[in-house]
RNA sequence: GCCGGUGUAGCUCAGCUGGUAGAGCAGCGCAUUCGUAAUGCGCAGGUAGGCGGUUCGAAUCCGCCCAUCGGCUCCA
């Protein structure tokens, strides 16, 4: 029988045979194990954004004829295809491409396979005048296999669905530039991204997720909340923390700092600019140049990265096994150079503080200095709200030995450690063969937010190429010098990254300790203003961030006002709380609590901020 | 850096094919003293991102630059 007998119903779309995707012509035996998979399936999901894109280039050659085909695969959130249009797509083509979509997907064509030798291939292609096909064909064997739809006809390993007309919504979303082959030296080409679901109601619900995600950009709520701005006039990528920003991250500063202090980290501060010289020696000024900013004609550099700096305050003092490990912390300010292009609200930016820190030790010593590291990594994100990560175990590339730092053995050791530890906390891990920086396997943390987008995290990165460059040794036991084995680790990677991540995931609405705002007063007349400030004080005493809305509104719009502020609790005042010495307290986004004696509600503000402010 | 889009009041945005700038919110003033998501009236606010060009006339058309958005590439 063939693949397609096995499905019985509209939702299913594909097979799968032995866990892979089948064509559906494809005769199948009774031996294979084989399922009917639909849309739910991420395999499922595959199938229908890559038939989706064929029917996207379908719809871009029925419009612009003489338009060359790159390449159209399905990605994580819908598909794309990559053009070269006789001229650049406007906004309005991108509606008459969809337009077009959906003539192909209601004409409802059948979408055939057939197979080629190198040569037919060769032959069809240049038929097509499809140039960049047979370019892509030259990683690949014979037999190629093409799929047709009515008179467009594609080169593609497939599967694909049945017919165009499975595919019930679609929506193309944006077009942007992307280089043939991912090489920007090569040409530049127009990708189109889309999206497509089995029906309308879906589709609707994945535009409107991410119409919600747009309403959380940090870059937005960082404006209506005051909590940073980046001035034209003082040069892109450079953040300035407003007031409500400098709350947010001297909360956070101050729980980095005891929790390290606790660990016993030492703490430094270090210059932000140093000589060439050291940068010489480092390595940067040969590999990092682009990304450095040069002063006085080059003889000082700004500087990118803390440890060179770390590493001259280490040295400074002749050290024994006695001083390993030996753990140095700082809030370090760095500048790259980055590409104008890639900057990016708080997220990508050209100023920025690394929460970094430098652990010398020994190899005896290396698995539990990563398992402190994992520990405080793993603390520190949930303290934050994130429920879910990934840990990425960066290896060596073992076809190409020859580009890394330290000896075999150092990375034996190296990854042996980082895996080991994970093991003897029970941590999942993927290996990802190749990823690794050339001086060191390292350990990334993957952060996923509350709408499913992913962060980097803690990262822990080990290094045997500073200490060489750098000479840094250690007197052992046996009175023989040795090299120190350098860790590299930051828990947030940079303060800016960090909390712009925050203002996303927790959409504005910060945990009680780090609003910038914790409290409003809320006065219904100005007979209340009294006793609305003797509460003020007293909230003020415990060190809780709190204001009085004296302005003569009334309380709907003061109250309105303090939710689209989010500020966590309010506390409305009138005639009846002031005779009882309490509050009608609201909460942010849950409404009226009912009324709260004012002494309890001091008690609670100052419990909710040592919650937050408590040891991981 | 590259491709494409955008840049109008503090914010969000309108302004047809060139005829000299407008709304809501915020702000300020006055009135109002009010019970859980917007009280009314009034006032003020703009070198239209910058520079140059075309034109009798440019927010509008053209060029260059800057910033920004979506991506590519790179990254904390």
């Amino acid at each position: 029988m063939k693949a397609f007998d096995l499905i019985k119903h509209n939702q299913q779309i594909a097979v799968l045979c032995n866990n892979h995707l089948v064509d559906l012509d494809q005769e199948i035996s009774d031996d294979q194990q084989c399922k009917p998979i639909d849309f739910n399936h991420p395999l499922g999901k595959d199938v229908y954004w890559h038939t989706s894109a064929h029917i996207l280039a379908h719809a871009v050659l029925n419009l612009f004829p003489g338009t060359k085909l790159g390449v159209g695969p399905a990605v994580e959130e819908g598909f794309y295809y990559d053009f070269i249009p006789p001229q650049p797509f406007t906004p309005e083509d991108l509606e008459n491409i969809e337009q077009e979509m959906k003539k192909i997907i209601e004409e409802n064509i059948e979408i055939h396979r057939f197979e080629k030798t190198t040569r037919e291939t060769i032959d069809l292609l240049n038929e097509q005048q499809q140039e960049l096909k047979i370019e892509l064909i030259e990683n690949f064997q014979e037999p190629f296999s093409f799929y047709q739809q009515g008179n467009f006809c594609d080169l593609c390993r497939g599967p694909h669905l049945r017919s165009t007309g499975k595919v019930k919504a679609v929506k193309i979303l944006s077009v942007a530039a992307a280089y043939w082959k991912g090489d920007e030296k090569n040409k530049s080409m127009q990708r189109i991204y889309g999206v497509s679901f089995p029906s309308p109601k879906e589709l609707k619900s994945h535009l409107h997720m991410l119409e919600e995600a747009k309403k959380r950009d940090h870059r937005k709520l960082g404006k209506k909340l005051d909590i940073f701005g980046i001035y034209e006039e003082a040069g892109p990528g450079l953040i300035y923390w407003h007031k409500g920003g400098t709350v947010i991250r001297k909360e956070i500063e101050n729980l980095w700092i005891s929790e390290h202090r606790q660990r016993g980290y030492n703490f430094v501060t270090t210059p932000h600019i140093a000589k060439a010289d050291l940068w010489k020696i480092s390595g940067h000024l040969d590999y990092y140049k682009e990304n450095m900013y040069l002063l006085e004609d080059g003889q000082y550099v700004l500087k990118p990265m803390n440890c060179p700096e770390h590493i001259l305050i280490f040295k400074n003092e002749q050290k024994s096994y006695k001083d390993l490990p030996y753990k140095m912390a700082e809030l370090g300010t760095v500048y790259r150079k980055e590409r104008s292009g890639v900057l990016h609200g708080m997220l990508r930016v050209r100023g920025f503080t690394q929460d970094d820190a430098h652990i010398f030790c020994t190899y005896p010593q290396l698995q539990n200095e990563i398992i402190e590291v994992l520990e405080l990594g793993l603390g520190w994100i949930k303290r934050f709200g994130y429920e879910k990560f990934q840990l990425d175990l960066s290896l060596r590339d073992p076809g190409q030995q020859e580009k890394y730092a330290g000896t075999e053995e150092d990375w034996l050791k190296a990854e042996q450690a980082l895996a080991s530890a994970m093991d003897e906390m029970n941590l999942e891990y993927r290996r990802m063969e190749g990823e690794a920086v050339f001086y060191g396997p390292k350990i990334d943390f993957q952060l996923q937010d509350a709408i499913g987008r992913t962060w980097q995290g803690t990262t822990c990165q080990v290094d045997f190429n500073l200490p060489r460059r750098f000479d840094l040794k250690y007197t052992g036991a046996d009175g023989q010098d040795h090299y120190v084995i350098m860790i590299h680790r930051a828990i947030m990677g940079s303060v800016e990254r960090f909390v712009g991540g925050l203002i996303e995931h927790y959409s504005g609405n910060f945990p009680f300790w780090l609003a910038p705002e914790q409290l409003r007063i809320i006065p219904i007349t100005d007979n209340q203003h009294n006793f609305a400030e003797q509460l003020k004080n007293k909230l003020i005493d415990q060190e809780v961030r709190c204001t009085i809305d004296k302005r003569s509104e009334k309380v709907g719009y003061k109250i309105r006002d303090a939710e689209t502020s989010r500020v966590p609790l309010m506390a409305i005042i009138g005639e009846r709380e002031v005779e009882s010495e309490s509050v009608s307290l609201r909460v942010h986004q849950q409404g009226d609590q009912g009324t709260v004696n004012a002494e309890t509600l001091v008690g609670m503000c100052k419990e909710k901020i040592e919650e937050g402010r408590k040891p991981l």
